[in-house]
DNA sequence: CCTAATTTTTAGTCTAGTCTAAAAATAGTA
DNA sequence: TACTATTTTTAGACTAGACTAAAAATTAGG
């Protein structure tokens, strides 16, 4: 198995080239891990030594067809645990990473199994970002801030930007939640609020908090 | 807060504690953590240095109430889990140690609390074993084998003392499960078989599931 | 009560993972 | 292109936690 040190590395490597689409750079996973370069060169190179990443000095680092699998296990156990944390134990959306980065850590498949399967085998996590399947593959996802959405297309919420507790309140008071189906009925381009139907109801709400909803559509 | 060594070495020391009634040995120790002596000797000198056992050379070790206080804490986070494991995911009893193992060390008091409310605050974990409250007491529990029970006399199951798949198959076939009300209806002492009343039936068991089986009376 | 066996401790070594400081490579710019 | 700034790597040191081997203390047996 993989230690602590090691998932988290190639955790970090995952995001980051997602982030950027290829290669990515020592200094950059140092500031996602907060941890010096020098640190970041020595492990970077062992986990070359095990072929989960491929390295080239002074070029950059990009994970292998096994290293991602590892990888995305864990991005995936982070956010069924995040699930399980909101959904079962009424955790808030902002209160859960914290913990879900050392639950991700926890070693047993079975476990995994049947924790996906207690949860209802959820596809995102509180925060809208998609969680990857057994095979590590992950729902090409098209997340975009409702701001965005055209005028009479429909969206699935699967997450917010900013999430502050009052924020959170408010989606909660007009029963926007993840999952929840929003249509945009008609957008003002004066001061950029929108109409929307959220179930039976329709509302008007400000920019603000259409710039800082994630909503799905295709 | 405290590494995952050391609350390992104040968990194995409150079990020993426990069984041995008293000042705990450097080799029993050792055995328990599958360690070298050496090793315990270089951590309970750590522990001593930060108040959390007192240790005196060649005499042995015990915890203090700070150490104590923690081990307590661990203990409760293993059993929670293990609640949570075989109520919640369907584990079998004899499949969660190696998990809670890991569990048991995720730092976040606020999880602690609301995994035992969504538990319904269990008091015993699936082997019968008592859970510590949040102040480290533990309740008394005096847990005995069906075997030893007189005629006549209610108890209610908190554990097994074997846990093959076959046993467990057994119990659950006749009902008989953690929390379940046995009352021994008549002993028979040629062949310490017995009759016990569950629920509505009565019915005999033999001396091997008598012995295998924990109970709580008064 | 003295010697032998056992237990415990000390001393020194090792690995994983981190760091700092300095050297080397790369990139940016005049 | 050459010089400077930035990035990356190397070298060496540190800590936690484990180990082996040897020394010291304790316990047990005659």
């Amino acid at each position: 198995m993989f230690t602590l040190a090691e998932e988290n590395y190639l955790k970090a490597i995952y995001h980051l080239e997602f982030k950027f689409q290829g290669e990515v750079s020592t200094n950059a996973i140092a500031e996602k891990l907060e941890a010096k370069a020098s640190s970041v060169t020595d492990m970077v190179q062992k986990l070359a030594e095990k072929s989960l990443v491929s390295y080239t000095k002074y070029k950059g680092t990009h994970l292998t067809p096994e290293g991602r699998k590892i990888a995305a296990k864990v991005v995936r156990k982070h956010r069924l645990w995040e699930v399980f944390l909101v959904d079962k134990l009424d955790f808030q959306w902002d209160e859960v990473h914290e913990i879900a980065e050392q639950l991700e850590h926890i070693k047993s498949d079975e476990l995994i199994v049947r924790l996906d399967k207690f949860l209802g085998s959820p596809k995102f996590d509180p925060h809208g970002d998609p969680i990857p399947d057994q095979q590590g593959n992950i729902k090409n996802t098209k997340k975009r801030l409702l701001a965005e959405v055209e005028n009479k297309q429909r969206g699935i919420c699967v997450g917010v930007k900013e999430s502050s507790a009052e924020y959170l309140r408010y989606l909660d008071k007009k029963k926007i939640g993840i999952g929840s189906k929003i249509t945009v009925v008609s957008k003002e381009y004066f001061d950029g609020s929108m109409i929307i139907e959220v179930g039976p109801k329709q509302f008007s709400i400000s920019k603000k908090i259409a710039e800082n909803l994630y909503v799905q559509v295709n």
